[in-house]
DNA sequence: ATTGAAACTTGCAGCTT
DNA sequence: AAGCTGCAAGTTTCAAT
């Protein structure tokens, strides 16, 4: 599952992690390394699916994005075409960053950005009326303490 | 706080936030747009710290980052020198990509990624040596459902 | 791994509507 | 004001060595 990954491509990693708009050049004169190999070793990475995507971050209070919750779900339902449906529910959300299935006492945790608490509200209604669930916990967040898309290389 | 982003703004972070390899020709193409008024508004949108940065996403697996917790922890401590020494304590520790100060029974979320169970034990022991905490629930991701970076416009 | 070169892209100035 | 045109400088992509 985890691919060769070497030194050399963790450094150019965190180079393209910290800013991805860098040249060729300059990532090439900080990790010591020169264009060329900097950029087979790019191209190998995204073909191996190491690189998944090029993106941008935004600042979500800029776009009015106000309200971040943190969803404890605990379901009754451990079907596969239960849990197919919800899974569909969650990917066809937008406000749904994120979703995983836990292990444990808790089934699934969420991390939604809304508007507001009625945009939450909202959401959480179309979305207990969609698939069956047990028992809901939000959490919700006063302040974004830290945020980062860097993974540790 | 939040910026004056119109439609055509929306339609092209869209774009950015789905592949920011595109060229402006691309995403003036995709937006009905042209290359000069979007290379502008992206400017723009930069300068309104709209767009923070350009970055790239990896994937955990594939660099042996096989575990994901979400921490919830509840402390006794609320004054602001524990509250800054714990917040740099977590700037700190590159496998914490996430953190939240929450209203209600739980003071704090944590999303923490490494690269096994006994990686989640040592960045654990750490932490709790550093600052004193009253209590944590540590949810441990069996399957990441759903992961995007993409706000939604 | 380095050089080099073609194709493409960006960033901007000046012109047009 | 806002978009379109055009172009020089910079960047990527890749082949040859």
């Amino acid at each position: 599952m985890a691919a060769q990954v070497d030194a050399m491509d963790r450094n150019i990693l965190a180079q393209l992690q910290e800013d991805a708009s860098q040249s060729l050049d300059e990532i090439a004169r900080k990790t010591g390394s020169s264009k060329t190999p900097v950029w087979n070793r790019i191209k190998k990475l995204r073909a191996a699916g190491v690189i998944r995507q090029d993106t941008v971050v935004l600042d979500p209070e800029k776009l009015g994005l106000e309200a971040c919750f943190f969803v404890l779900i605990r379901t009754s339902e451990h079907e596969s075409d239960w849990q197919e449906k919800f899974l569909q529910a969650l990917q066809a959300r937008p406000e749904v960053l994120e979703a995983h299935r836990l292990a444990g006492d808790i089934d699934y945790i969420l991390k939604v950005r809304v508007a507001n608490a009625r945009a939450y509200d909202v959401f959480y209604q179309a979305l207990i009326s969609e698939v069956r669930i047990f028992n809901v916990t939000a959490l919700l967040s006063m302040e974004e303490i830290k945020s980062t898309t860097a993974l540790p290389l």
